[in-house]
DNA sequence: TGACATATTGCGAATTATTCGCAATAATGT
DNA sequence: ACATTATTGCGAATAATTCGCAATATGTCA
């Protein structure tokens, strides 16, 4: 699992800090957590790893509707999907069976399923 | 299905419009096309307009990771889920069986689970 | 039907998330 | 240590969405 060509402090910040926060982040997060460090690593240095990241499947890219998108280390924990609390924003990881998710898609028309997302959406026990 | 409290001629012609186009739409999208029969609706209304009709259950918010939300009327197609071609964008809708997919989250943690997105990434047969 | 109360709109400006261009800097191979 | 060039930081630019407020349009009721 290799970002880019080269090692640099930017990337050891940002992987650190997801690893740490332990928790899908947003780029801002990622930011305000290394300056609490007292490290710094641009904003758009951030976003642009994140991207490289992505593309070569570090992360996984997680949408709650928030306005911006959540990032998570993928070998860390297995395959799960998340419970996202709409009165606090407070996030849960949840596992299910899904051998047959995929194979259940009825119809995918012609189209080659590479990935997916699948999120809930509730509330938690302080929130209900 | 009463968004708001009056019936307005902005409120008909975004419904109208995210009725026809017939697939999830953005906020902007929902503009040009009004547009397009000369009629207009100022894009905050159109915000406004969406956030409500989501509140009152009218629409739902569907997620791609593009940057921007895709709304799509409720009531129309029963239940489904969306492949979504990381090529061109295209949209297809899918049905799949999922009598169990929230029995079969393991330990929802006390969360109260009110709704899930569930969505399929990769490439239609052109962009294969 | 006409007038009132107020929900909703349009407009313009403000926010927020994300992206871009470019010169300066720091990794890596030799 | 040096050169090559990937990557960073910085500042400005976009894009999506939200906000405040005065003007307007709806629904209601006399």
């Amino acid at each position: 699992m290799k970002i880019g060509k080269r090692y640099t402090q930017a990337r050891k910040r940002i992987f650190t800090a997801i690893e740490k926060m332990d928790k899908p982040v947003s780029a801002q997060e990622i930011y305000d957590y290394i300056k609490q460090n007292y490290e710094e690593v641009d904003l758009a240095s951030i976003y642009r790893n994140l991207e490289l990241m992505n593309k070569s499947d570090a992360v996984n890219v997680i949408l709650f509707g928030e306005g911006k998108k959540r990032y998570e280390l993928k070998n860390k924990k297995g395959h799960h999907h998340h419970l996202f609390c709409e009165g606090c924003g407070d996030i849960k990881d949840i596992k299910m069976k899904e051998e047959n998710l995929i194979n259940n898609v009825k119809d995918s028309q012609g189209f080659v399923i590479k990935k997916h997302n699948l999120e809930f959406f509730g509330l938690c026990p302080n929130c209900q």
